[in-house]
RNA sequence: GGCUAGGUGGCAGAGUGGUGAUGCAGCGGCCUGCAAAGCCGUCUAUACCGGUUCGAUUCCGGUCCUAGCCUCCA
């Protein structure tokens, strides 16, 4: 089967076919640094993460782009609010952001450009649509002439009349068009600014990504992905702009974008108070459980976030888990082992990982069954080449079940001993007292057949 | 108001023109000193109304409802 994505531009899967079938160009939208990360940052990371994982399985080389923006008045605003340096603001919140990614096993692009290092690129390209006639200066801002371009609109579906119609806000005065944006505004004292052709500022919020694509990958790029809320007018403006500054051609010839998530079946909005800080959300779970639960639902639909998803995808990875603990005695080469096919097939079709992980759980329930030591072997190498796919499974399974945060081993391997002896005893009453205690400890006591015991951290 | 996506069992969540995945929860059983974990078995669903069809959850039309975008936002 051959990947099939659904592409945004066309409202419908098509197969995927890069330009150049031996290098593969995926640019993705990053963060804005003015904030700690939330859910709704990771949702995209970890979405392109599974995607790039499986361009590269089926390509030889995936230049994968991720930006930066560091440029930004929000992040103004938070510098001014704190009374430090704009850079010091982008710094901090960058760094939390490397942090959590890596906490939720998102491997780093090949590729992370950042806007500061592209002002030069940026006028550059604000030059040239400007003497290409997309673009005029007025009152100290560059604008980009919507009108100019006359298949503006064509992503989000939608036409101009219908967005002046809509339009909300005041329309600043100097605009030749009410549907015009900028590329480049003043800046008032106190404000960062770069030197320009048409005086100290800064760029407008789209042609960043413009800049930076044309810059890493070239005029015409094979995915260009973001959140649901880019498409306008984010990615509407940057198509406009590169088409136009590079004589019509293509942007991108596949558009990605993934759904919000909603929190307690609200939207997740500063307004309500509702934000989830990724960093708050790994101190109720490890990393890996808050990734699986964003892959249990297909990319594109709104995913409702809760205590209750989270709960229960740390407990399918115990479960998982816990078949690679009776495998422990398998030795194989996992770089051996190929991902099952209707496990490809499901990631295949447009990236279907909830589909994608019922197969993993299929895998689970054979290896439940298979006696001979060739089919056990086969089933581990598949059900780790196959959560490597997904960005989970790959940790020790005993590393999982105790977690990496202090607790006092010596401690509890006392007290399971003097469970055992106890049990042995047929004290059972003094036996469940030790159990109610190490449950206090958030430890859970499995007794094997033996009389010994395992323990897990709960 | 305009545009878009969607309404599947108690919950989460896929697929499909012809006996409705998968997981969690529930129920019954095995195992256990009792548990836990595990194993086996099992109940429950395609919003509503029409149409096309031998047959629709799947295609078409309508109704109702939900979400997102149209303004900073992943």
């Amino acid at each position: 089967m051959t990947l099939q994505i659904f592409n945004t531009a066309s409202r419908k899967k098509e197969e995927f076919v890069p330009a150049d079938p031996r290098r593969v160009t995926l640019y993705v939208c990053g963060p804005t640094v003015y904030s700690f990360p939330h859910i709704g940052n990771a949702r995209p990371a970890v979405v392109f993460d599974v995607l790039y994982r499986l361009l590269m399985q089926k390509f030889e080389q995936v230049v994968y782009v991720r930006n930066i923006t560091d440029v930004d008045d929000k992040i103004n605003a938070a510098a001014a609010k704190e009374k430090v340096s704009i850079g010091e603001i982008s710094t901090r919140y960058t760094r939390a952001y490397h942090q959590n990614m890596t906490d939720l096993g998102v491997l780093a692009p090949v590729i992370e450009p950042r806007v500061t290092d592209h002002m030069e690129q940026i006028i550059d390209m604000i030059e040239r649509l400007v003497a290409a006639g997309n673009a005029y200066e007025a009152e100290g801002h560059v604008l980009f002439h919507v009108p100019s371009y006359s298949g503006y609109g064509a992503l989000s579906g939608r036409n101009l009349r219908e967005l002046i119609a809509g339009a909300r806000v005041d329309v600043a005065p100097f605009k030749r068009d009410d549907t015009d944006f900028v590329l480049w505004k003043p800046s008032d004292a106190g404000q960062p600014a770069w030197d320009s052709p048409w005086g100290a500022g800064r760029p407008g919020w789209h042609i960043e990504c413009s800049t930076m694509i044309e810059q890493h990958l070239g005029e015409t790029i094979d995915i260009h992905g973001g959140g649901q809320d880019l498409v306008f007018p984010h990615h509407e403006n940057e198509r406009a702009q590169s088409t136009c500054v590079h004589g019509g051609k293509l942007l991108s010839r596949y558009w990605m974008h993934n759904g919000f998530i909603n929190v307690d079946r609200e939207k997740m909005s500063k307004s309500l108070g509702n934000v989830l800080l990724v960093q708050d959300l790994l101190e109720q779970a490890p990393g890996e459980a808050i990734r699986f639960a964003l892959l249990g639902t297909h990319y594109r639909s709104p995913l409702d976030w809760s205590d209750e998803i989270l709960n229960r995808s740390r407990r399918n990875l115990d479960r998982l888990y816990e078949v690679l603990n009776h495998l422990q005695d398998v030795e194989i080469d996992t770089s051996a082992f190929e991902v099952p096919d209707m496990f490809t097939d499901a990631l295949e079709d447009d990236l279907n990982t909830p589909a994608a992980i019922s197969e993993l759980h299929r895998l689970a329930k054979q290896v439940k069954t298979a006696s001979g030591q060739n089919a056990r072997e086969t089933l581990k190498g598949q059900l780790l080449a196959a959560g490597r796919m997904l960005g989970i499974l790959q940790q020790d399974p005993a590393v999982w079940f105790r977690g990496t945060s202090e607790i006092d081993e010596a401690e509890i391997l006392r007290l399971v001993e003097l469970r055992s002896s106890a049990k042995k005893e047929r004290n059972f009453k003094q036996a469940d007292e030790i159990r109610e205690q190490l449950t206090a400890m958030g430890i859970q006591i499995q007794d094997r057949p033996d009389g010994t015991s395992s323990w897990r951290k709960v």
